[in-house]
DNA sequence: CGTTACGTTGATCCATGTCAAAGCCGGTGG
DNA sequence: CCACCGGCTTTGACATGGATCAACGTAACG
């Protein structure tokens, strides 16, 4: 059923400081001196599609912030299938819960091409002691995750299966520039709406039939954002 | 649709630090000399069934404490019906969103005859701006609300109609002593899980004539917990 | 060139949505 | 005290969307 790949590759340590997406990631709230704290590294890595960031049950020694990609996190049900509950990219940090548990509560496994840094929870902890700012940009990961959790519910988990992949389709092209969109395996989309492989193939196979997405290389789709908009709206009225 | 009730009833200013359920909420983390430094008072409030805590939208000026009760956050989606996100009960902070933003994201509502306490978001903004014990505390909270928002989706949003309610029966019973819980409207119901009024009410119909629950007094319902439990695990199985 | 994993499509069945009507219960007013 | 009314629940009949089971197509890869 899945893959198991443990080639994460490293690729430096990171220079916080000098980050490009640190205004958006856990250590908005710091200042030089906290990063002179921060003994131990800070470590880029890569992990193609496939790969598994951290299993559930693991120890949870580090966080996790993604640069780029994308990234499931997954509950796994007793009879091996999985329920895909988020859905993670660019400037989400994810194993947060390490913070106040020992142990990862999900799987986090790539499903794109994916670069994260990965912090020491014992080095975030120590900061956190007598740091207020941290507190307020924590809080604020929390909040997006949770309203993110709302919105998985609200859109992802409602209404036909035409319509989640309509919703997940633009959720998706949110988080890229332009009107386009990657898509991953049709059984990991059926996992994140709650769908069967086979409908979210149909629905797929549908909409590309009607016109309304284009598939100009494999997996990457482009749409009219507009129109797409439109057709969930009026379907939820 | 929604009643309008505004008649939240005032039941006296809270005694914080000899509360019978501090431990588990937000003020876990502090101590007598934090306590004279929250200058408004805390005010214990009753909701009856039905009865509007606040409002999406509303300004956020307060955070409640659960102390009894249970409270429903809802979206409302174009058409004026409602998808229930949360429900949230004894020991549970709703409204912590506006330690960030500054209006409510959902519309709760109490199901149940509720009483909470109502905190003042800037003693909490005060007190935790130096205060690492609270940041723990908070964010113990976030977490729990994540975790829920976890099973939410892979418990009361996957599968049939009869073993989501099974799922949010025990689910229900869980934070109530004993092997029964309170139930709340057919319409709610449906909102909780993803169904119909009607599927709602089918399921609950069902299992009533198949004897695996009781209803012994109006939307107060009896069950054998092993069994049920054993119902739902072996249909994921 | 065969193998393998994944995507697509078809046929069928069943669960749930939809629309409609009837039952039930509590509240209100005569 | 009874009759009526309104809201909620239950039930029925029917339509349909999605699950299931099965087969076939297709692209990547050894």
């Amino acid at each position: 059923m899945n893959r198991i790949t443990s080639a994460e590759a490293w690729t430096g340590v990171a220079d916080c400081l000098n980050c490009n997406i640190r205004q958006s990631v856990l250590f908005a709230g710091l200042d030089e001196a906290d990063f002179r704290d921060l003994h131990r590294p800070v470590d880029q890595l890569q992990f193609a599609a496939g790969e598994i960031v951290y299993r559930a049950g693991d120890d949870g020694v580090s966080l996790f912030t993604i640069r780029t990609g994308l990234v499931k996190l997954t509950h796994y049900l007793p009879d091996g299938s999985q329920r895909i509950v988020r859905l993670l990219s660019k400037t989400d940090v994810i194993g947060l819960e390490c913070m106040l548990g020992d142990v990862y509560q999900h799987s986090a496994i790539a499903l794109q091409a994916t670069e994260v840094c990965r912090l020491p929870v014992s080095s975030v902890k120590r900061l956190s002691l007598g740091n207020s700012r941290l507190f307020h940009t924590v809080m604020a990961h929390w909040y997006r995750a949770l309203s993110d959790a709302d919105r998985w519910i609200t859109e992802l988990s409602t209404g036909t299966a035409r319509d989640r992949v309509i919703r997940l389709l633009l959720w998706l092209s949110e988080r890229e520039p332009g009107n386009s969109c990657s898509l991953f395996s049709r059984e990991d989309l059926g996992a994140v709406l709650g769908l069967t492989t086979e409908t979210a193939s149909r629905s797929m196979a549908e909409l590309k039939r009607q016109g309304l997405i284009r598939e100009h290389s494999l997996n990457r789709f482009s749409f009219d954002i507009i129109a797409l908009r439109r057709i969930v709206e009026t379907r939820m009225r």
